[in-house]
DNA sequence: ACCCTACAGTCCCCTGGACGACTGGAGGAG
DNA sequence: CTCCTCCAGTCGTCCAGGGGACTGTAGGGT
C-alpha cells in the first residue's frame, strides 16, 4: 500500500488527489475487497493535511459505493455482492410446475439458501399507479409486502397487489400460499396467465429502503414494476419490488419484428 | 418557508435533523423544483449550529440527488428530468422503415429538439466482454462512440462494437450511416435482424461518464447492453447505453409461457 | 447607452481542535 | 480457565474560524 503526495499546484483539491489515489488503489488490486483503508488518523499523517480533508477523500468514495466505513473498525473496501441474473423467463409455467416460486427455484440453482421474512397482508385502497395499471375503480386491493434475503442477507423487498375480487378467499391472502406462489394460485382460480410487462427504473434508495435493504451509502435500487396479465388481457396482479442494484442484472429478450 | 428546530434530545444528529425538515419541505411542496434553498448563513444563524452542521445537512441531500449547489448562486430543488420511456418495440423494422433512427424516430415524437455529438469512430481490440456477446476471438471490432442529447442537454452516452468483417468497408463505418441507422445498414449488407437481448444494471457514474453526462451528485446511471442478432442467430452487434437514471423508464413485454 | 469595476452574497476548501461511541484485545480479578 | 474491566484505535459529530472562487447587481465612468 504505496500512497503518493499532495501537489497543491494541482487544480483539483487535496481532498479529491487523495480520493483519485485512494480510488486508484482500489481499481489497481493494491486494495482488495474487504481491505481496510488507511485510517484517518494514518492519511492526515502521510498527506500533512486536517483531519477533515481526510475524512472528505474517504466521503468521495463512500458517495461512490466503493467503500463501506465501520464505527468503530474501519473503512473497507465493498466485497461486490453476488451477482443475480434475472431472465425474463423466470416465471415460466415449466418452474412453477416443479412445485417452485421463482425466487426459491433459482435460489436452489445458485446453491444459495433462501429467505423470505417481513411478510405483511393487508386490504388498502390503490394509490393511482396500482389502480391504472389494473384499471380499477374504488375497488380496494390485497396488498402482499414481504423481503427476500439470500444467505441470510436481504436482496429485494416487494409488495404485490392484487384486485380484491380476485385474491379474496383464495389461499392468495395467506401468509403461505402453497407451491407454486401466487401465480399457481391466480391459475386454480381460472386466471391463466398469458404475459407480462416490466417497467425498469433505477434511483437513490429512501431512508426506508435503505434501513431494510442494509445498503450501505452511495448504493442505488433498480425498481421494477411488472404486471401480469390474465388470457383474456385482463391485469391480475401489479408487483413493485426495489432491489439492491450492484447485485442484479436484468436480462431481456424481443423480436426486432 | 418555515422551518423547525433541533431537538438535541433527539437521537439523530442536528445535521440529520436539520436535512429531514429540509427534504419534509421539498417533499411537501414548500420547496418546489428550481427553488433556492435557504444558504448555509440562514440555516446556522435559524438553527444556531456551525456552519460545517449545516453544510453537512445539504451534503445529506445533495448525496441523494435531491437538490444541487451552484458555486456563487445557492442550492435549489433539483428540476426532475422529463422521462422517456424506452418500449422494446422501439426498434421494429417499422420505425426503421419510415428512415429514422430510433432516437430520432422518438425524439420527433415528444416534440423534443434531438442532438448527437462527440462522435468517434475507431477499430479497437475487443474486451473480454464484447468478444464473448459478438462471438469473436483476435478480430478487431469497430466502436462507434456517440452521445446523445435532448434539447441540448446530453441524456446519454453509448458505444457500438460490430465485428471488422460486418463492418468494413460498409456505411456503418461512416460517422452518418446513413437513413434508418446503422440497424438499416446492417440489414442492407444480409443481416436481417431477428431479435435483440438486453442486459439491464444499474450503478454510480465514474468521474468520467458524471462529466459527458452533466449529471449532479447522487444520480444513478442505467447501464443498457444491447446484442442484436441476425436471422441466423450470429451476433452483429452489441451496444454498450448509460443512461442517467432519473430520465428513463424502461419497458419490456415478455410471454408467461 | 454602454461598459467596467466594486461588492455583497453564496458555496468551496482547509485548519485544528474537541468530545462521543463503537470495537477488539490486553490484562487483571475471581 | 473464565469473565470482566480497561484502554487504545477507529469513525461520527460538532465547533469556530479563515481564505478562495464564483455570480449577479449596483453604481460610476466613458
Amino acid at each position: 500500500m504505496q500512497l503518493g503526495a499532495i501537489d497543491r499546484r494541482d487544480d483539483r483539491p487535496p481532498y479529491r488527489q487523495i480520493a483519485d489515489q485512494l480510488r486508484a488503489a482500489i481499481d489497481a488490486g493494491d486494495l482488495r475487497p474487504g481491505d481496510r483503508l488507511p485510517s484517518e488518523a494514518e492519511l492526515t499523517r502521510h498527506y500533512s493535511v486536517a483531519r477533515m480533508t481526510a475524512r472528505q477523500a474517504i466521503q468521495e468514495l463512500r458517495g461512490e459505493g466503493r467503500v463501506v466505513a465501520e464505527h468503530g473498525r474501519g473503512v473497507f473496501v465493498r466485497t461486490p455482492a453476488p451477482v443475480r441474473r434475472l431472465a425474463s423467463d423466470r416465471f415460466a409455467r415449466k418452474h412453477r410446475e416443479a412445485g417452485q416460486a421463482a425466487f426459491l427455484a433459482e435460489a436452489d440453482k445458485a446453491g444459495a439458501v433462501p429467505g423470505v421474512d417481513q411478510i405483511e397482508i393487508t386490504y388498502v385502497a390503490a394509490s393511482p399507479e396500482v389502480r391504472e395499471r389494473l384499471r380499477l375503480g374504488e375497488e380496494e386491493v390485497l396488498a402482499r409486502s414481504r423481503r427476500y434475503l439470500l444467505d441470510g442477507r436481504p436482496i429485494e423487498v416487494a409488495v404485490s397487489y392484487l384486485p380484491r375480487s380476485i385474491a379474496d378467499g383464495t389461499p392468495i391472502a395467506e401468509a403461505n400460499p402453497g407451491p407454486g406462489g401466487i401465480y399457481a394460485r391466480l391459475e386454480d382460480a381460472g386466471h391463466v396467465l398469458d404475459h407480462f410487462t416490466e417497467e425498469v427504473t433505477a434511483r437513490m434508495p429512501t431512508n426506508d429502503e435503505r434501513r431494510r435493504l442494509e445498503l450501505p451509502d452511495g448504493v442505488p435500487v433498480l425498481v421494477v414494476v411488472r404486471t401480469a396479465f390474465d388470457t383474456e388481457g385482463t391485469p391480475v396482479e401489479v408487483c413493485d419490488t426495489v432491489k439492491a442494484a450492484p447485485a442484479y442484472v436484468l436480462e431481456y429478450d424481443f423480436p426486432a419484428r
